[in-house]
DNA sequence: CTGAAAGCGCTTACAG
DNA sequence: CTGAAAGCGCTTACAG
């Protein structure tokens, strides 16, 4: 086993200073730099006989080229950054790869940042992207000003926002229709018998929280059912939270026959409590969950397709990056109601 | 609203053209290049009167430091790669999450890419990263000889396998205690009246899989229990292979009375098709699983941390850096037997 | 077919 | 306290 030389055994500061350079193959070769250049860039123009030579010095000094410094001369990085929530939120994964795969087929990378919903750890985030100069951002913004990425698109950073709007500038977005399938979802409750119905969803900050009440709140009109307002509870995603709030609506002297939830992390929570629970409460959840097919009853829920939202927008990003695309567009992806036992319940008693 | 400029406006190859440059925050400012840097890093040596000249200069400009020149110059810089199999997979998640974290609070950037458990992915991504210069990777490896990653090593760039050891070189391991978890898992059925045990694992060349095998074997054998040939079944975790090889071991003339599942992806389908069965058969999965504990019953797991396999495999890296890590160290982290009923059935007739 | 010079946007080392 | 020159490792534009 060769000795391996670590960090620790080099002058501080000179990490990759003994790092072969184009300068040093193209010395032992003996031949200008851009001919090393040429040969590692695959341009034609060279004798197969140089070429070798070239080869050979490349390989014996296990060069290989510092795409930093070429970054840095051609002006696109080849990069792009993705803000996002939190990477370990179920949510996030299939949308997260969706964006690499996009990014993959562009010979692009992807740089992955969570905000866990703090706008200022987002903004921190999406302008150290910038001061890399990636060539575009996916954003699925935490905050709700954007303003401070203006200069960033007037210079050229590819952006679009994802999940949620941008706030205050005009930008591409990619979103799931929330108002649509919120309230889709609660008239499929209403449709089975329901009128008391419980919604439970996330920080009333949050766009798609806001929206999704919207849609309860249009589908409870709809039917003519006055809402009361403690039926409605917007707020932190904790399970704590949750589970309050979950059990004031049940047991009240008023309580709800079905349950509206605002996302996964609130649906989990909230199966948790009805499994607890001696009635049978209806459920419907926003998101699709892991396993809610084989649940007793099976979880039905409003699905979106979290990987289409990806997809498309790191799709927009490169179309923009081509010049393919010049007017801001809102996007909105359809979701899908999965019926599977839990919000097809009738009200008991 | 301000006209937004995309792009397409602009002369192709110089998307950052227009981006003003120290040179111009000094030439605004009427001093030397030096005096911008020094206010940009924050250094010492500047008068207040200077120093408020060139931040207005700054803001007139919209300047924003290029990190990529300034890593051309430095040496470090100040990214680190995670290469994994799938981002999408809920396992990888919070794994991914906790090397950002770690990756954060040494103000480093996070660059992800799935190797989609292809070998030759992993490397083309593993070296495409170090082409960037990225000062350490984190590889969750796919293949089994990692010896294309030497010359980077020896270059510097600090290296942690994680989840799984590397192959053909010595270098820092990350590891779940497979063998020891699996181990449990099937004495665990076997304390519970099992004889006939069937095991459905990943591909056995994936190093994970084949310690979990061996885990297993090791338990039948500790317990006397001969071992039938097809009770073990290692393969691609496609849903179709993996209900295949489950229906066979519970249909056939001589069925098993449990199983042990190598990990999430099989538990999942190997519960639906328990679920379809008549007969009750006991369940122990490796890798736990969300809602696992609202399932009837209860699914019983061999539980890995994640998130504590990227922090350690994250901080591992930092120390390289640092140079207080000299020697590669192989270190396993314990899993935990999480009894939640499927592993508690006893052995029906 | 080949290469010397200039430059990408910064920092380093040094001199005033 | 301040700045001109050189250089990080490449590519671009040009000349031979």
């Amino acid at each position: 086993m060769p000795e391996i030389t670590r960090g620790a055994d080099r002058p501080p500061g000179t990490r990759y200073g003994n790092r072969p350079t184009m300068k040093d193959v193209a010395a032992r070769a003996g031949v200008g730099l851009k001919t090393v250049s040429r040969v590692v860039n695959g341009e034609p123009g060279v004798t197969p006989d140089t070429e070798r030579r070239v080869q050979e010095a490349i390989d014996a000094l296990g060069f290989r080229r510092n795409d930093s410094a070429r970054v840095l001369r051609k002006g696109r990085t080849a990069s792009i950054g993705l803000v996002l929530e939190d990477l370990a939120d179920p949510f996030y994964g299939p949308l997260s790869r969706a964006v690499e795969e996009v990014a993959r087929a562009h010979g692009a990378l992807l740089i992955n940042g969570s905000s866990a919903e703090d706008p200022e750890r987002e903004q921190e985030l999406a302008l150290a992207l910038c001061a890399r100069r990636v060539d575009g951002l996916v954003v699925i913004p935490a905050g709700s000003d954007h303003r401070y990425l203006e200069p960033e698109i007037r210079a050229g950073v590819a952006t679009v926002f994802v999940d949620r709007p941008a706030g205050r500038i005009d930008a591409d977005v990619v979103l799931s229709d929330n108002y649509g399938g919120a309230r889709d979802g609660v008239a499929h409750l209403i449709a089975h018998g329901h009128r008391r119905i419980g919604f439970i969803g996330d920080m009333p900050r949050i766009h798609t929280a806001a929206e999704r009440l919207r849609g309860y709140q249009a589908a409870m009109a709809d039917a003519d059912i006055p809402v009361a307002e403690h039926w409605m509870s917007l707020g932190a995603t904790s399970p704590e939270r949750v589970r309050r709030e979950a059990e004031a609506m049940l047991c009240d002297r008023d309580p709800v026959t079905a349950v509206f939830t605002g996302n996964n992390r609130v649906t989990v929570t909230v199966i948790r409590v009805l499994a607890e629970h001696s009635r049978q409460v209806a459920l419907v959840g926003f998101d699709d969950i892991e396993l809610a097919d084989l649940l007793q009853p099976g979880v039905t829920v409003v699905a979106q397709d979290a990987a289409a939202l990806g997809r498309t927008a790191a799709e927009r990003l490169f179309r923009q990056l081509d010049g393919t695309l010049v007017t801001p567009e809102r996007i909105e992806l359809p979701t899908r109601l999965i019926t599977r036992g839990s919000g097809e319940l009738s009200p008991a008693g």
